[in-house]
DNA sequence: CTATTATTCAAGTGATTGATTGAATGATAG
DNA sequence: CTATCATTCAATCAATCACTTGAATAATAG
C-alpha cells in the first residue's frame, strides 16, 4: 500500500475517532442509544445550544456514526447501525477498565517528585526469605482471604493511618495491590512515605505474583 | 449518577478516544500490534522525531492503550492487553465500512452547489408504473444481475460516458447504488447534471429497497 | 405567496493539540 | 564518580476545535 493512501485510511479512522472524542458527542450518541431524536429534543436532554447541538450531530454524520432523515419540519437522527453501538461499548470498556485500575490519580501522583521505584517479585522474594521487609496488601479484606503473599498485612487506605503506630520505621515498606494499573499500592506508598516511611512498591500485582508460581498464603492469619 | 460523576466518565472515553484521534498515534499503534519495541525504533518506523514520537506514546499510555517497562537504557512500550488490539480493530470496521460505502466525496460532491433532491421509493416505484423515468443501477454487473429494480440500466461510473448519448434529457434519470452511504449513485447523479440531465438519486439503496417488500428483477435484461 | 418553525450555516473568540527545539533525567559502562 | 546514551520534559508556535451569535435555508400552515 502507498503512503499517502495508508495515510488517507489513516485519516479515514481518525475522523471516527475523533468524532468520538467530545463529552458533547458521547452524550449524544448515549441519548440516540436509547431513541431516535430530533435536534430540539436532543438538545433539551444535553443542555447545549441547538445550533451547538446540529453541528455535533454533523460531525457525528460525517463520521458515519448517525444518520439523519427529514421528519417534516424536523430532522430525525439516529445511530447507523449496532456498529456505532459496539464501539461505544468498546470504549466505554476499555476506559472503565483505566477509571478501575489505572485511575488518572497514578499519572499525577508523583509528579515532580522523586517517582518510588518498583520493588521486583524476584527482590521481595528473596528479602521475605530472609525477614528484611514488611509485606503491606492494600487490597479489600476479601481479596486478601482469598490470597495474599505470606506474611502480608492487610489493610485499606483508609485504615492506613491507623496501623501506621506499628509499623517500624527502620523496615522497608513494600506494597502491593491488584495489579500493575492498580492505584491503591501507589497511593499508599505516597501516604507512607509522606510519614517518614521507606516505602516502595511491588512491581505488578497479586495475580503477576502467582502466576510466577511464588507463593501464597490463604484465609485471615 | 450525579451529573459531575457522569461528566468525569465521559472525560475518560474522551480520552481513550482523543488517544485514537492522531495519525501518528494509530501508525504507533499498529507497529507495537507487531511487536513491542523502544521509542527509537518506533520514530524510525512511524517517521517522527523521537521527542515527538516519545508524546505520542505517553499520550498512549496516558489511555492505557499502551504501557511501558525500562529494558536497560531503552523503554520498551507494548499494547496494554487485546482490548486494545479489539479496539483498533472495530475503529478500522467502521471507519473502512465508511470509506467502502459513504466516502466523504459524498460529503464535499455538492459543497456550495444545489444538492439534489433524493427520490424517494414510494416516488419511484410510482413513476415507474407510468413509465415516466429511467432507472439506472450504478453498481457492478454482478450485484446487477443478482437483483435491481425492474428495467433499470446497468452502467458503471467509468462507462457512464458511453451511456449518455442513448438517454432521452427529458426525461428524469434515478440513479441507485448500494444503499445510503454508497456514493456511486451520487457521482452518477453529479456527472449527469453537469451533462444537463434532470438527475436525481433514490433514497437508500436496493437493500431498503427490497426491505420494503418492492419488486425486483433477477439476472440481465 | 407569506409567515412560521426547525435546522443549518458562517464568522469570531478562546482553548487545546501537535511538532520542533534544546535542556534535563535515568540507567549503565568505564 | 563521570561520561554516555536513550528517553523525557519544557517552552514555543502554528493549526485546529468547541462554543457563541446572528443570519440563511428548508418544509409546512395559512
Amino acid at each position: 500500500m502507498s503512503t499517502s493512501a495508508k495515510m488517507a485510511l489513516l485519516e479515514e479512522y481518525v475522523l471516527v475517532a475523533r468524532a468520538l472524542s467530545a463529552p458533547a458527542r458521547l452524550m449524544l450518541l448515549e441519548q440516540l442509544a436509547q431513541q431516535e431524536s430530533g435536534v430540539e429534543a436532543l438538545a433539551e436532554k444535553t443542555e447545549l445550544t441547538i445550533a451547538n447541538c446540529s453541528q455535533h450531530l454533523q460531525q457525528l454524520r460525517r463520521a458515519a456514526l448517525v444518520t439523519s432523515r427529514r421528519d417534516g419540519k424536523a430532522m430525525i437522527y439516529r445511530l447507523t447501525d449496532a456498529k456505532t453501538l459496539e464501539l461505544m461499548d468498546l470504549l466505554r470498556v476499555v476506559a472503565e477498565r483505566n477509571l478501575a485500575q489505572v485511575d488518572r490519580i497514578l499519572r499525577d501522583l508523583w509528579n515532580g517528585e522523586d517517582a518510588p521505584v518498583p520493588v521486583s517479585r524476584a527482590e521481595l522474594a528473596e528479602r521475605l526469605a530472609e525477614g528484611s521487609v514488611i509485606v503491606l496488601d492494600v487490597r479489600p479484606a476479601d481479596e486478601y482471604a482469598a490470597a495474599h503473599i505470606p506474611n502480608a498485612l492487610n489493610t485499606t487506605l483508609s485504615d492506613l493511618d491507623q496501623l501506621l503506630p506499628a509499623l517500624a520505621t527502620d523496615v522497608d515498606i513494600v506494597a502491593y495491590c491488584r495489579g500493575p494499573y492498580c492505584i491503591y499500592a501507589h497511593q499508599a506508598v505516597a501516604a507512607l512515605r509522606k510519614q517518614g516511611f521507606q516505602a516502595h512498591h511491588l512491581e505488578g500485582g497479586l495475580p503477576e505474583w502467582r502466576a510466577e508460581g511464588r507463593d501464597v498464603q490463604i484465609g485471615v492469619t
